[in-house]
DNA sequence: TACCATTGGATTGTCGACAATCGACACCCG
DNA sequence: CGGGTGTCGATTGTCGACAATCCAATGGTA
């Protein structure tokens, strides 16, 4: 049986416009309002507030109370010296948990997503691209007992997602990406803790570096 | 002209029921209904639901669609290796950032929430301690130009004070606290953005030292 | 003209009612 | 006696309407 798709209204809304947002399909400053929102989704003004509730304590936008929203604009040094600094510690904190948990099933999953971003390349689909990636870091982070891990991920990452994606597009680069995910992937087969959590770190640095050189330094502060 | 309560019912019922779960009126594990909380405090249900979106993004409550919330536990695990260093990240880049910017006003600020930590002491209130504590490093991420810094600390924040509200309740040492957060201001006031940020990232580690040892691995890994 | 009260439209804040879902228990049928 | 099945109470999910607030435009007055 498949997923049968029983997911909220709020959720799936939420979803729905994160995926605008990221894409610059709703680029920062853009005006959003409940009544426009719940006529173009057909949903009632009750489920876009709770929804726009979610995106504005994950930072997407900005709501000033009686006055309306926005979708909010991120800072290179946010990003660089507070967001990616927090995502590096989650996703390691993760690794260290949940790698000793994984099994069979997890290395299926992460080959899935290599497939897809097989696929994605291969279809020259950038959104389908980065939305993989996600998937493959949502592994290790859901792959940690502690739950609130992936909470606070979800609040961090959708923000630097949204400042890359905006920014140049990492177009070229594609295989490259691919390629640096399954090694990752080998490293994790491997079992060394230590060699895994060292990589994701510099796997996410990497990722990002086009934009960003100060980054070393507010890691270890 | 003072506060003039023009606070949502919602920032205001969040709240309070932060404060019921802090001082463990609301134990970990207490089941919590839309229906009750809003007749309890006069209500409607929709401002109740999205008070409780608010604490479950926080972390504070779990809810299961079409069954309930309850409130949640914390492990010394995730405080310590995952909460900690977070927040001892955001208050580090704060200070970096909003340093430079302290003025009269800030000084005041902190030599108001002191004086408040002082009377709390006096007497023997050791919520109202614990208000004072929150304040003051509010008052630092606060100050941070960047806003987000606030957001994320406050959903990572009252974890933390959960988890140590619930523990021992460090009632013998409030006067050393108090000393430890003196201390504090006065390297503010030298204004030496090393020095602080060290500083600051000690007495995060101290005041949390109790419950903690295998801290200082994750924060640098 | 300059100033300020008011008023009107846009937007969010709050509410009460109805719909959907869940879990447990009683009930029927083999 | 056991297994499914339906029903019922509790709870959350969704909705449309009304209230409060803000802001800019309007218009009157000195």
């Amino acid at each position: 049986m498949s997923k049968l798709e029983k997911i909220s209204l709020k959720d799936r809304l939420a979803t729905e416009l994160r995926r605008k947002i990221l894409t610059g399909a709703l680029p920062p400053h853009s005006r959003v309002t409940e009544q426009d929102l719940a006529d173009e989704y057909g949903v009632s003004r009750a489920v876009v507030r709770e929804t726009m509730l979610v995106l504005e304590l994950q930072g997407l936008i900005t709501s000033v109370p009686y006055k309306g929203s926005v979708v909010a604009s991120i800072s290179r040094t946010e990003v660089a010296e507070l967001l990616l600094p927090i995502r590096i510690h989650i996703e390691q904190f993760a690794l260290k948990q949940g790698m000793p948990l994984f099994d069979a099933d997890t290395f299926e999953a992460f080959d899935r997503v290599l497939a897809e971003m097989q696929r994605a390349i291969y279809n020259k689909d950038i959104e389908a691209f980065n939305e993989a990636d996600m998937r493959f870091h949502a592994i290790i982070v859901d792959a940690s007992p502690t739950d609130s891990a992936r909470s606070i991920w979800d609040s961090i990452h959708p923000r630097i997602r949204m400042h890359f994606a905006l920014q140049t597009g990492r177009t070229g680069a594609l295989p490259e990406f691919l390629e640096d995910h399954r090694r990752l992937v080998d490293i994790f087969r491997t079992g060394d803790v230590n060699a895994s959590v060292a990589a994701i770190k510099a796997h996410i640095i990497e990722t990002n570096e086009p934009h960003l050189s100060v980054l070393d330094k507010s890691v270890q502060a």
